[in-house]
DNA sequence: GTCAATCTTTACGGAATCTTTACGCCTCAC
DNA sequence: GTGAGGCGTAAAGATTCCGTAAAGATTGAC
């Protein structure tokens, strides 16, 4: 699909083994980014978002289960873990985290490539779709999903939890309504399907940080009888 | 999203670990069908298309290649694959054929349930990033059945629950009358099918929001004695 | 243990929507 | 011609849904 050869994120601090995987992925017609710890990881994601992320959860400086987090908090690409801890609530950990795959060293370079192979066949059907990227904008709002901010006319608002979580998944659909019932499982959970009056209080709590007139908004639009919905360009 | 519990079909060919299998998936909310052999397996899986699969590879009577492939034919679920045999060139072999994942025997439950469940996140997201072009359009009139949106010459038009159910109802069958009894049982509920003026008092609504000349309508048109079509190109 | 922030619960006025009622027009059979 | 049935339109009444405020409960930080 991409005309260009596909970008993966290296995240290893053992040089040896950077080196090696470097090597294989290169020669596999693969763009080979590296970074030896988390922090730099976050940050040279957000900047050039690659296509795939291989990640060894022994890092020094953040827990690796951390910057699988992190990275979910915008991004959808495959994250593939490389660990020498082979046990299974490792493993479990990881994959509910959101990582795709778990490998445990040692591990063969062609299982290693053929996991990315599939990995990538799920990320080009799906990424057809969505452009994705760590911002949200439309008009006065901005929403940096990677650094968990909020921004109204380039002044920082302040949202609790659940505010910020309802905006983001209504950015996510930006444009889309969505249903009182989704909204309720995606922000508290599947046990509150119809305590409605929870979203339109929230809704009211959003608009009044966000919206310059909060009674008639602009950016978090009611469907009567159906949902909410958040106005994209 | 679907609001049934998923359903695995589970190719297995040793009994244990079949009952296995099916009393740990079972007991973690899931349907489970079962098939012995590669043949039964390809026949349930097209009468009763599962939401994913789970193949050992070492079958009697067909090769799990080949049901691999076989499947991939005209299926997209995801397979994850439980064998015995953990050489590499087995693992790429699967992968590489359509296979989603790949696990040896032995392995832990709790690692299989948690592969299951990054499987069936990926289903999700992708029927959703391909349901996206659902529209429907007809002269200026243009309803976008995705975000929940309904355009007359590129203005954006506001309607009611029941108008847009109604109007969404025509569209599904487009050129075609629907009687009255059928568009009130479809919008309102089996019990109001002989509330014909109903449907009189939302046509009229409709046809002033969508229709240039409610008196002489283009889009929504009258079949004296039967019911409403909405035209199409 | 206290305090601050957040979430939950309760209550109520107003707006949007649905339902009901009413009336005029047209067509067609007789 | 005329009266009945089907249809379109208007507007008032009833109901449901939504926004807002504020008090009570819970959680986490120090």
């Amino acid at each position: 699909m991409a005309s260009t050869r596909p970008n993966i994120l290296v995240i290893e601090d053992d040089p040896p083994i950077r080196r090696f995987l470097r090597a294989s992925l290169s020669s596999h017609d693969f763009d080979v980014q590296e970074a030896p710890g988390g922090k730099e990881a976050l940050k040279l994601a957000t900047q050039q978002p690659p296509d795939l992320v291989i990640l060894d959860l022994g890092l020094p400086d953040v827990d690796g289960l951390e910057v699988i987090r992190q990275l979910r908090q915008w991004a959808t690409m495959p994250i593939i873990i490389v660990s020498a801890r082979g046990q299974e609530k490792d493993k479990v950990a990881a994959l509910d985290a959101g990582a795709d795959d778990y490998l445990t060293k040692p591990f063969g370079v062609g299982e290693l490539l053929a996991r990315i192979r599939v990995a990538l066949r799920h990320a080009v059907t799906l990424a057809a779709g969505r452009g994705e990227s760590s911002q949200f904008r439309v008009g006065q709002l901005h929403v940096d999903l990677a650094a968990r901010r909020v921004l109204v006319a380039e002044a920082e608002v302040h949202l609790t939890p659940i505010e910020y979580k309802l905006l983001t998944t209504l950015a996510h659909y930006a444009g889309k309504v969505l249903t009182h019932r989704f909204l309720l499982k995606e922000v508290w959970g599947p046990t509150y399907s119809d305590q409605t009056h929870y979203l339109r209080i929230f809704m009211a709590n959003l608009r009044r940080k966000i919206e310059s007139d909060p009674a008639r908004p602009r950016y978090l639009l009611t469907e009567q009888g159906v949902g909410y919905r958040l106005a994209e360009e």
